[in-house]
DNA sequence: GGCTGCTATGAGCGTACACGCATAAAGGCG
DNA sequence: CGCCTTTATGCGTGTACGCTCATAGCAGCC
Protein backbone atom coordinates (compact mmCIF):
# COMPACT_ATOMS: atom_id res chain seq x y z
CA UNK A 1 0.00 0.00 0.00
CA UNK A 2 1.44 3.10 -1.33
CA UNK A 3 1.87 6.12 0.90
CA UNK A 4 -0.58 8.88 0.35
CA UNK A 5 1.65 11.30 -1.03
CA UNK A 6 3.13 8.85 -3.45
CA UNK A 7 -1.09 7.72 -4.46
CA UNK A 8 -0.72 11.61 -5.29
CA UNK A 9 2.02 11.53 -7.64
CA UNK A 10 0.59 7.94 -9.14
CA UNK A 11 -3.09 9.44 -9.63
CA UNK A 12 -0.65 12.39 -11.25
CA UNK A 13 1.03 10.86 -13.48
CA UNK A 14 -1.86 8.91 -14.66
CA UNK A 15 -3.83 11.85 -14.91
CA UNK A 16 -1.14 12.86 -18.01
CA UNK A 17 -2.39 9.92 -19.45
CA UNK A 18 -5.89 10.20 -19.01
CA UNK A 19 -6.34 12.70 -22.10
CA UNK A 20 -6.52 11.88 -25.23
CA UNK A 21 -4.85 14.94 -26.73
CA UNK A 22 -2.31 14.37 -24.49
CA UNK A 23 -1.68 10.47 -24.87
CA UNK A 24 -2.19 11.11 -28.87
CA UNK A 25 1.09 13.30 -28.49
CA UNK A 26 3.00 11.19 -26.56
CA UNK A 27 2.44 7.78 -28.91
CA UNK A 28 3.24 10.12 -31.88
CA UNK A 29 6.60 11.09 -30.64
CA UNK A 30 7.17 7.92 -28.89
CA UNK A 31 7.57 6.48 -33.10
CA UNK A 32 10.19 9.70 -33.17
CA UNK A 33 10.92 13.02 -33.15
CA UNK A 34 8.52 15.27 -34.68
CA UNK A 35 8.14 19.48 -34.48
CA UNK A 36 5.49 21.29 -33.64
CA UNK A 37 3.97 22.22 -36.67
CA UNK A 38 3.81 18.44 -37.52
CA UNK A 39 1.84 17.93 -34.34
CA UNK A 40 -0.47 20.08 -35.24
CA UNK A 41 -0.81 19.02 -38.60
CA UNK A 42 -1.32 15.30 -37.33
CA UNK A 43 -3.93 16.12 -34.38
CA UNK A 44 -5.74 19.13 -35.82
CA UNK A 45 -5.42 20.50 -32.50
CA UNK A 46 -4.68 24.32 -32.50
CA UNK A 47 -1.29 25.50 -31.98
CA UNK A 48 -1.74 26.62 -28.43
CA UNK A 49 -3.05 23.55 -27.46
CA UNK A 50 -0.65 21.37 -28.42
CA UNK A 51 1.76 23.66 -26.66
CA UNK A 52 -0.02 23.39 -23.80
CA UNK A 53 -0.17 19.48 -23.55
CA UNK A 54 3.22 19.64 -24.24
CA UNK A 55 4.23 22.11 -21.79
CA UNK A 56 2.42 19.45 -19.46
CA UNK A 57 4.57 16.41 -20.68
CA UNK A 58 7.79 18.33 -20.88
CA UNK A 59 6.96 19.08 -17.06
CA UNK A 60 6.57 15.41 -16.11
CA UNK A 61 9.57 14.53 -17.88
CA UNK A 62 8.01 12.90 -20.42
CA UNK A 63 8.73 14.70 -23.45
CA UNK A 64 11.94 16.58 -23.79
CA UNK A 65 12.94 19.22 -26.54
CA UNK A 66 15.67 21.11 -28.49
CA UNK A 67 15.37 24.23 -30.88
CA UNK A 68 16.52 23.71 -34.09
CA UNK A 69 16.75 27.59 -35.44
CA UNK A 70 13.30 28.92 -35.06
CA UNK A 71 11.48 25.32 -34.48
CA UNK A 72 11.03 23.05 -31.59
CA UNK A 73 11.71 19.58 -31.96
CA UNK A 74 9.68 17.49 -29.40
CA UNK A 75 10.37 13.55 -28.11
CA UNK A 76 9.40 11.01 -26.23
CA UNK A 77 13.05 9.79 -24.60
CA UNK A 78 12.25 6.65 -23.34
CA UNK A 79 9.01 3.48 -24.17
CA UNK A 80 7.37 3.79 -20.88
CA UNK A 81 4.43 4.74 -22.29
CA UNK A 82 4.52 1.86 -24.64
CA UNK A 83 5.01 -0.70 -21.50
CA UNK A 84 1.82 0.98 -20.12
CA UNK A 85 -0.42 0.67 -22.95
CA UNK A 86 0.42 -2.96 -23.72
CA UNK A 87 -0.50 -3.57 -20.59
CA UNK A 88 -3.58 -2.00 -20.60
CA UNK A 89 -4.22 -3.03 -23.93
CA UNK A 90 -3.99 -6.71 -22.89
CA UNK A 91 -6.24 -5.83 -19.52
CA UNK A 92 -8.79 -5.01 -22.16
CA UNK A 93 -8.62 -8.17 -24.25
CA UNK A 94 -8.72 -10.06 -21.12
CA UNK A 95 -11.88 -8.18 -20.41
CA UNK A 96 -13.77 -8.55 -23.95
CA UNK A 97 -12.65 -12.10 -23.98
CA UNK A 98 -14.40 -12.71 -20.82
CA UNK A 99 -17.71 -10.37 -21.96
CA UNK A 100 -17.97 -12.86 -24.78
CA UNK A 101 -17.55 -16.05 -22.92
CA UNK A 102 -20.55 -14.88 -20.46
CA UNK A 103 -22.00 -14.37 -23.91
CA UNK A 104 -21.57 -17.51 -25.37
CA UNK A 105 -22.54 -19.08 -22.01
CA UNK A 106 -25.70 -17.74 -22.29
CA UNK B 1 0.24 4.71 -33.09
CA UNK B 2 -3.38 3.07 -31.76
CA UNK B 3 -6.50 4.56 -33.66
CA UNK B 4 -8.39 6.87 -32.06
CA UNK B 5 -10.76 4.71 -30.42
CA UNK B 6 -7.89 2.53 -28.65
CA UNK B 7 -6.90 6.02 -27.68
CA UNK B 8 -9.92 6.77 -25.92
CA UNK B 9 -10.19 3.30 -24.37
CA UNK B 10 -6.07 3.90 -23.04
CA UNK B 11 -7.12 7.41 -21.53
CA UNK B 12 -10.35 6.81 -20.19
CA UNK B 13 -8.95 3.99 -18.32
CA UNK B 14 -6.17 5.75 -16.99
CA UNK B 15 -8.75 8.42 -15.98
CA UNK B 16 -9.64 5.73 -13.40
CA UNK B 17 -6.31 5.56 -12.18
CA UNK B 18 -6.05 9.45 -12.28
CA UNK B 19 -8.23 9.85 -8.94
CA UNK B 20 -6.18 9.36 -5.57
CA UNK B 21 -9.63 8.18 -4.70
CA UNK B 22 -9.74 5.46 -6.70
CA UNK B 23 -5.99 4.36 -7.04
CA UNK B 24 -6.86 4.34 -2.83
CA UNK B 25 -9.31 1.56 -3.07
CA UNK B 26 -7.60 -0.88 -5.97
CA UNK B 27 -4.64 -0.33 -3.28
CA UNK B 28 -6.26 -1.15 -0.57
CA UNK B 29 -8.52 -3.88 -2.58
CA UNK B 30 -5.17 -5.34 -4.30
CA UNK B 31 -3.79 -6.52 -0.65
CA UNK B 32 -7.30 -8.62 0.02
CA UNK B 33 -11.39 -8.51 -0.14
CA UNK B 34 -12.96 -6.06 1.73
CA UNK B 35 -16.13 -4.68 3.09
CA UNK B 36 -17.89 -0.87 2.24
CA UNK B 37 -17.47 -0.24 5.91
CA UNK B 38 -13.73 -1.00 5.75
CA UNK B 39 -13.16 0.83 2.90
CA UNK B 40 -15.00 3.81 3.99
CA UNK B 41 -13.21 3.74 7.68
CA UNK B 42 -9.50 3.31 5.59
CA UNK B 43 -10.12 5.84 3.31
CA UNK B 44 -11.83 8.36 5.40
CA UNK B 45 -14.49 9.61 2.60
CA UNK B 46 -18.22 9.69 3.08
CA UNK B 47 -20.26 6.45 2.15
CA UNK B 48 -21.78 7.48 -0.98
CA UNK B 49 -18.52 8.18 -2.49
CA UNK B 50 -16.94 5.21 -2.20
CA UNK B 51 -19.98 3.53 -3.29
CA UNK B 52 -19.66 5.78 -6.26
CA UNK B 53 -15.80 4.92 -7.53
CA UNK B 54 -16.58 1.37 -6.40
CA UNK B 55 -19.25 1.88 -9.14
CA UNK B 56 -16.76 3.41 -11.78
CA UNK B 57 -14.09 0.63 -10.82
CA UNK B 58 -16.70 -2.05 -11.33
CA UNK B 59 -18.21 -0.97 -14.62
CA UNK B 60 -14.34 -0.89 -15.90
CA UNK B 61 -14.00 -4.20 -15.03
CA UNK B 62 -10.97 -3.68 -11.94
CA UNK B 63 -13.21 -4.75 -9.06
CA UNK B 64 -16.07 -7.30 -8.66
CA UNK B 65 -18.17 -7.66 -5.82
CA UNK B 66 -20.28 -10.55 -4.05
CA UNK B 67 -23.15 -10.17 -1.86
CA UNK B 68 -22.49 -11.45 2.36
CA UNK B 69 -25.87 -11.07 3.40
CA UNK B 70 -26.65 -7.19 4.10
CA UNK B 71 -22.81 -6.33 3.15
CA UNK B 72 -20.88 -5.95 -0.24
CA UNK B 73 -17.62 -7.39 -0.50
CA UNK B 74 -15.19 -5.73 -3.07
CA UNK B 75 -12.42 -7.36 -4.37
CA UNK B 76 -9.47 -6.12 -6.93
CA UNK B 77 -9.43 -9.42 -9.44
CA UNK B 78 -5.92 -9.27 -10.71
CA UNK B 79 -2.62 -7.11 -10.15
CA UNK B 80 -2.62 -5.19 -13.07
CA UNK B 81 -2.42 -2.38 -10.53
CA UNK B 82 0.46 -3.06 -9.18
CA UNK B 83 2.10 -3.62 -12.19
CA UNK B 84 0.97 -0.50 -13.55
CA UNK B 85 2.54 1.06 -10.59
CA UNK B 86 5.65 -0.48 -10.44
CA UNK B 87 6.17 1.03 -13.79
CA UNK B 88 5.16 4.03 -12.76
CA UNK B 89 7.78 3.97 -9.69
CA UNK B 90 10.19 3.06 -11.86
CA UNK B 91 9.65 5.80 -13.84
CA UNK B 92 9.50 8.55 -11.10
CA UNK B 93 12.58 6.94 -9.14
CA UNK B 94 14.79 7.38 -12.75
CA UNK B 95 13.25 10.95 -13.04
CA UNK B 96 14.76 11.87 -9.28
CA UNK B 97 17.89 10.20 -10.43
CA UNK B 98 18.47 12.35 -13.05
CA UNK B 99 17.66 15.53 -10.85
CA UNK B 100 19.58 14.30 -8.31
CA UNK B 101 22.53 13.95 -11.06
CA UNK B 102 22.15 17.49 -12.71
CA UNK B 103 22.36 19.12 -8.83
CA UNK B 104 25.66 17.53 -8.76
CA UNK B 105 26.62 18.83 -11.78
CA UNK B 106 26.43 22.04 -10.48
C1' DG C 1 16.44 48.44 -36.54
C1' DG C 2 11.89 46.17 -38.75
C1' DC C 3 9.58 42.04 -40.54
C1' DT C 4 8.32 37.11 -40.66
C1' DG C 5 7.51 32.55 -38.73
C1' DC C 6 7.23 29.55 -34.68
C1' DT C 7 6.26 28.93 -29.80
C1' DA C 8 4.63 30.08 -25.12
C1' DT C 9 1.29 32.19 -22.09
C1' DG C 10 -2.50 35.34 -19.91
C1' DA C 11 -7.70 35.66 -19.99
C1' DG C 12 -12.03 33.71 -20.48
C1' DC C 13 -15.59 30.17 -21.29
C1' DG C 14 -17.78 25.80 -21.02
C1' DT C 15 -17.99 21.43 -19.31
C1' DA C 16 -16.95 17.43 -16.68
C1' DC C 17 -16.65 15.53 -12.37
C1' DA C 18 -15.43 14.96 -7.40
C1' DC C 19 -17.78 15.31 -3.15
C1' DG C 20 -21.48 15.76 0.27
C1' DC C 21 -26.48 15.64 1.65
C1' DA C 22 -30.55 13.46 1.53
C1' DT C 23 -33.16 9.60 0.10
C1' DA C 24 -34.42 5.39 -2.12
C1' DA C 25 -33.59 0.41 -2.78
C1' DA C 26 -32.47 -4.17 -0.94
C1' DG C 27 -31.65 -7.66 2.39
C1' DG C 28 -31.84 -9.52 7.41
C1' DC C 29 -34.43 -9.96 11.84
C1' DG C 30 -38.23 -9.39 15.24
C1' DC D 1 -45.41 -6.78 8.01
C1' DG D 2 -42.36 -2.89 10.33
C1' DC D 3 -37.58 -1.72 11.57
C1' DC D 4 -32.68 -1.51 11.04
C1' DT D 5 -28.40 -1.78 8.45
C1' DT D 6 -25.81 -1.46 4.29
C1' DT D 7 -25.44 0.06 -0.37
C1' DA D 8 -26.82 2.79 -4.50
C1' DT D 9 -28.48 7.09 -6.62
C1' DG D 10 -30.75 11.90 -7.70
C1' DC D 11 -29.53 16.64 -6.80
C1' DG D 12 -26.73 20.64 -5.99
C1' DT D 13 -22.23 22.91 -5.61
C1' DG D 14 -17.60 24.03 -6.17
C1' DT D 15 -13.57 23.48 -8.64
C1' DA D 16 -10.30 21.88 -11.95
C1' DC D 17 -9.08 21.86 -16.55
C1' DG D 18 -9.60 21.36 -21.67
C1' DC D 19 -9.89 24.45 -25.29
C1' DT D 20 -9.81 28.88 -27.87
C1' DC D 21 -8.56 33.74 -28.90
C1' DA D 22 -5.44 37.05 -28.66
C1' DT D 23 -0.94 38.48 -27.62
C1' DA D 24 3.70 38.41 -25.99
C1' DG D 25 8.41 36.32 -26.41
C1' DC D 26 12.14 34.65 -29.43
C1' DA D 27 15.08 33.29 -33.26
C1' DG D 28 16.35 34.15 -38.02
C1' DC D 29 16.56 37.27 -42.20
C1' DC D 30 16.41 41.86 -44.78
Amino acid sequence: MPSPQLLEEYSQFFRLLSEPARLQLLCLLAQGPLDGASLIEATGFSQSHVSRQLGQLQRAGLVSCVREGVRMVYSADNDLVNELCALVQTRLRQRLEEQLKQLQAV
